[in-house]
This record gives structure tokens, C-alpha cells and sequence, in this order.
DNA sequence: TCTATACTTTTGGGTAGTCGAAATTCAGGC
DNA sequence: GCCTGAATTTCGACTACCCAAAAGTATAGA
């Protein structure tokens, strides 16, 4: 059984891999990403890649195997669906699951966590609108515009955001931009550095290229 | 912040300290309750009084100091929050949450346990009918008769069990004789080492001495 | 009083994970 | 082709656990 560590190493490095599917992952990415030592993350890749979890290439990066990737599939699967129950079933603020589900991820049995999937009705996306791994580990991969990509002046759905971070979570829900709202982008300028929105009930909010580029929208039916 | 390790190890001792008080908890116990060896135990013992957190007299034992019995309590807490939860709100087995238990005492944040206690109500005790410590460490100890000490021929309620183990629970469950569970006791025979009861709905069964033991009951009202 | 035995402590050693700093490698610009 | 800066790897060292086995201690019974 792998230990917490080992699973937060192979999460992190599932997640960076799904940004550019392409590219191997660098030992810096996952440094930052996790708050080690450079040095460290050299020292734990050989060992992932003794077990066969993720393939070493020496100064390039690394690459999950089928069995490391099956392995963060689950962690992340345990991870969104005890953020889903963190707010629907507990009722925590939507800003304060993540970290809760950072440590418990590694604490809850298979049991408890097949439990928390039927309480939930099989959901297929947590709070931030990422979608949960289903029991084998088959995820939904859907890429969205976001509201740097999207069409102007059209009705969209927030459906998903990028940015875990409590103070962005706490913004979103202020100005009512959480996954389900909806809205139109009304303008960009890309000069200002301005995208001008205009949500549901009327009211105009602007956000910075940074932020908009991290809430991700589908077309409102 | 305590390490999950010295949680277990504080837990472990207030628990032994609680069948005795008066005595100290020697090494032989915590080693065979924790499952580690004699010298792993000597070793933590020093470094957990060198932190404050007990008293360490070479060759007889320890005992908790206040803030090392104020840290256990907190954790004792969480684990029987914990075992009600799941049990209540969950629908789990009330012989399969012990275990499940252990690993999330120590993942849990205060703000979700407070959220758990405020979701059932406040209780006073788990599922096997431990007392839970208040948010600041306060427990109501009473003692209670076992089947072999309460008076005989008299009904009683069942409140409270001493056995942890999966086989056991599953036997109290199937013969219902889970807390709450009505019941007299008949006849106490120390030579065939038999203790026979009278269930509620009229049913008889024998339990032998050392089972008896582990079950705790009052007067029925 | 002595000793057998059960318990405790000490010692030496091992694993997992971490850091800081020195050494190495790679890739882009000249 | 060489140099430089950024990233990576290597190195020595540290903390927190853990074990097995040798050595020491306490005590109950002869």
C-alpha cells in the first residue's frame, strides 16, 4: 500500500501531466507544486520508477505508467467526491473543502468512500466543476472555453474553475460566478487587461485576463 | 502539532490509565496494545516526556501529564465523533467503524468534528457506549455493573460494551444485545463459567465469564 | 539471602522522507 | 564551438519511526 506522500507525489504529477498531455513533467513543476526540495523530488522519482509507478527520464522528466496513473486516478476520485460531500452533505463553505480533502483523501477506506458515492447519487463533478473518477478509475475529460475563448455577447454556464485557492473561491461566490451561474462576456481588452461580464441578474463585474482565464463555461441551453 | 504516532501513543495510554488510575501505564502494556516493540516504546516514551506530555519513572511506568491527557482527550473525542457519524449518518456497521475510525481521528479538522457534534445533536456517547469529551476535554466517568456484577433476576439495559473487536460487536448484533437492548440476567454459575441471561422478547442465551465482563448495563427504568 | 524470570533499557541498525549546498548537465545566444 | 544561466542531480546530514537482540533491573518464591 503506498503511503500518503507517494500518493500526493502521483496526484500532483497526474494533474501537471493533464495540462499538456504531451510533455513529461519536470522536476521543477512538481517542487513548486508541492513545496520540496528540488533534490527531493529527484530522490523520490527513482523510487516511483523501482516501483513501476511513473517512467525516469534523467534532466527531462516523468510520465505516469498505467499503474501509477490508475493509482492517482483513485486518489483523485477520493479527493473531489469528499469535496462533493464536504458541502453537500456537511455543509462546509465550498472555499474550505479543498485542503479538508487533502488530508482525508488518504484516511478514508474504500468502503466509506463507495458509501459517500451512492449518498451523493453517483455524481460525475465535484464543487469546482472537475469531474470524479468513476470506481475504475475512467474520468470524462472535456475541454471547456473559458472566458478568454469564449464566445461574446452569448449566454454561458460557469460550469468549472481552476484555481483551488480559498481567496478566489471566496471571490467567485461573492460576485455569484460559481459553477451553475450564468452569465455573457460583454467585452475583452486585451490592452486593459479587462474582461467586462455581465451576469445573470444584470449586474456588470470586470475581471483581469489572469483571473477569467481560470473559470471555464459552456453554452447555457 | 502532534505527529499521528504520538496521538496513538497518548490515546493508548490515557485508555490504559483509565482500567487503573491509580497505577502507572507500564511499557509491556502500550507495546502489546500499540503492537510495537518493548524498546520502540522506552524510546518514545522519553521523547513524549522530554515534550511535557507525561511523566516517565524508569522501570515502572508513566502516567499523563495535564497537557498530554488534555491532547488524548481531544483525539479520544474525535474517534468516537467519529464511530457515531458513521454509524448515524453514513448507515455504516457499527463493528466496522472502529477501524475506520483509527486512520480518521487523525486526518479530521476541528472545524469538521464541531460540524459532526453540532449534526448529531450533542451526544454523550458512541455507538458502544463510551463517553465523548466535551470540545474542552470534560468526560463524564461513571462506572457501571457488568453482566457479572449487576443484581440478578432484575431487568437491565445494555449501555455500554468493552471490546472494540469485529467478532465480538458482530455477536452482540446478531443477539441483540447492542446498547439499548433489554435483558435480565438469570443465573451465574462460576464453576461451568456461565453467565444465562433472558432477552426482551423472552429468548434465552449464555454467555461465558469473560464475555460477560465486557458488556455494561444499568437498571432498566 | 539468593535466584529465576519477567520486564525494561540499551545498542546498533534500517526505512522513509526531508533539506542545503556543491557538482553536473543542458540549451540558447554569441 | 564556447559560454552562461537555469534546471537537475548528487552528496552528506537530519528527524521520526521502527526492530532485534544483548544487557540490566526488580521482585516473588525457595
Amino acid at each position: 500500500m503506498p503511503t500518503s506522500t507517494v500518493e500526493d507525489y502521483l496526484k500532483c504529477i497526474l494533474l501537471e501531466q493533464q495540462r499538456d498531455p504531451e510533455a513529461l513533467v519536470s522536476m521543477r513543476r512538481i517542487s513548486a507544486a508541492l513545496a520540496v526540495a528540488p533534490g527531493t523530488v529527484t530522490a523520490m522519482m527513482k523510487t516511483l520508477a523501482d516501483s513501476g509507478l511513473l517512467a525516469y527520464e534523467p534532466y527531462s522528466g516523468v510520465r505516469l505508467t498505467d499503474s501509477g496513473r490508475q493509482l492517482a486516478l483513485h486518489v483523485l476520485r477520493r479527493h473531489r467526491l469528499i469535496e462533493l460531500f464536504l458541502v453537500k452533505v456537511m455543509g462546509m463553505d465550498w472555499s474550505e473543502v479543498h485542503s479538508e480533502a487533502e488530508e482525508l483523501e488518504h484516511a478514508v477506506s474504500d468502503r466509506l468512500i463507495e458509501r459517500m458515492d451512492e449518498m451523493l447519487g453517483y455524481p460525475s463533478a465535484d464543487p469546482h466543476g472537475d469531474p470524479i473518477p468513476d470506481v475504475h478509475g475512467l474520468v470524462e475529460e472535456t475541454v471547456l472555453p473559458s472566458l478568454l475563448d469564449c464566445e461574446l455577447k452569448v449566454p454561458v454556464k460557469v460550469t468549472r474553475v481552476g484555481d483551488q485557492s480559498r481567496e478566489f473561491l471566496q471571490l467567485l461566490e461573492k460576485r455569484d460566478l460559481k459553477p451553475g451561474s450564468l452569465l455573457r462576456v460583454e467585452t475583452r481588452d486585451e490592452a486593459a487587461d479587462a474582461v467586462e461580464l455581465r451576469l445573470d441578474a444584470g449586474k456588470r463585474f470586470t475581471l483581469g485576463f489572469r483571473a477569467a482565464s481560470k473559470i471555464f463555461v459552456e453554452r447555457a441551453t
